[in-house]
DNA sequence: TGTACATCAGTGAACGCGCGTTCACTGATGTAC
DNA sequence: TGTACATCAGTGAACGCGCGTTCACTGATGTAC
């Protein structure tokens, strides 16, 4: 397998082929420690263990277990923009098929995503810094949706409040829900929720809840 | 003022009040803190230089941190027991008024123990028995109020999913939007909102959301 | 192709910081007579 | 009321654990000639 690499990577391939795997695999075992332990749980050791590294092997690639994060956060924003615009979608939040497919698209992001988006919810906890990013990352979200609850607005759809204020909510409420049904430790539900089943009972309450009557 | 004991107890009385005083101060300041820089950035001797007291006083008080934050907890048990009953409210969901009366009921409590409430969850982030007891306390609470809806579905209300889940779904967004709109660290709204709009827009939105047309 | 030297990924024991926790001590309060 | 001793809240320096971080070393890979 490793010996097999191209003929044209021979000089210096190697080196870099076992830097590359190595971070690869740190970065890979962070996301299983995580999703078992939990971001502010997880020790230096854990993961390297876990990539079946040594402990000092760690700081050739990250400087601490935050910059691991913030790797795994741009590898998660990488794939995401990777998608954009994959399809297009309706901007009118009157419209009941707008509302579930922005709920479907955040649900399976968050599915997805949902090791890397706990720990960046916990580092948040104690790292301002990191509260800070994840804010301004969802406030992009926010800004859109009350873009497009605007819109319903303008179609006569009489909202329970001011957009802003209706895109907090909404948001809050999926991003929850969310984390409580895919979570690595969710405890919530006696029966677990199919996707379907999840993403038809938000967009039905989001969709009742802002005020169209379908 | 500390020397103003009451005659009658005089014996041993200095010393009961004294330590109590202390207990108490800890307490006190254990929320200060805990408000300011997050239950989990919290050293005890944080705690302690807040009450004015040295480090060691601490262990004749409390085993650690998470005795104090349980502490903290059972007082606020006890505080809500001592004002349950104190006003009746309509069980039947498919009145807004009673979602309403539900709301507000959990918005006030939201804002007055916002601190213990952020500590609690900080702590469940990293300590199982923690995440164990947040889930049971609030699980009586979806249990609640997923009666609440089933009457409603009696009453010809559809909801938007399993009376469970959708309990689940309105935990969700009351407890966050609650968060982000009181936390210590709400920074999710330009202008924020009076308690009453808050209140006002999660109402709508819930009775929409879970199909009441009025 | 071969040899001698340079580079670098990876190792793991050791170091040291931060902080929780202890403990010998002080002085005030309480008790006994 | 007074005296001698006992108890206990409170102190803060010191101890030590846990874990992040470093660093001298190894062996494989790469380069020069």
């Amino acid at each position: 397998m490793a010996s097999q690499a191209p003929v044209e990577a021979k000089t210096q391939g190697v080196r870099r082929a076992q830097a590359a795997q190595t971070e690869a695999a740190l970065k890979q075992a962070a996301l299983v420690v995580f999703a078992r332990s939990g971001y502010l749980n997880t020790k230096i050791v854990d993961i390297t263990r876990e990539a079946g590294r040594s402990a000092g092997s760690f700081y050739t690639y990250f400087p601490g277990k935050e910059a691991l994060l913030e790797a795994l956060l741009t590898d998660l924003l990488a794939e995401a923009d990777g998608q954009v615009g994959q399809a297009a979608h309706s901007e009118d939040f009157s419209d009941r098929a707008a509302v579930r497919w922005h709920v479907a698209t955040y649900w399976d992001f968050a599915k997805h995503h949902r090791t890397v988006l706990a720990a960046l919810q916990q580092a948040a906890t104690i790292d301002d810094e990191f509260a800070r990013r994840v804010h301004e990352l969802t406030r992009a979200d926010r800004g859109h949706m009350a873009d497009h609850l605007r819109v319903a607005q303008q179609q006569g759809v009489r909202l329970p409040g001011d957009p802003d204020v209706v895109a907090l909510a909404i948001e809050a409420l999926i991003s929850t829900f969310a984390e409580r049904c895919l979570g690595p430790k969710s405890q919530d539900l006696e029966h677990p929720l199919t996707d379907d089943e999840a993403i038809e009972t938000l967009t039905s309450f989001i969709a009742g809840g802002i005020g169209i009557r379908d």
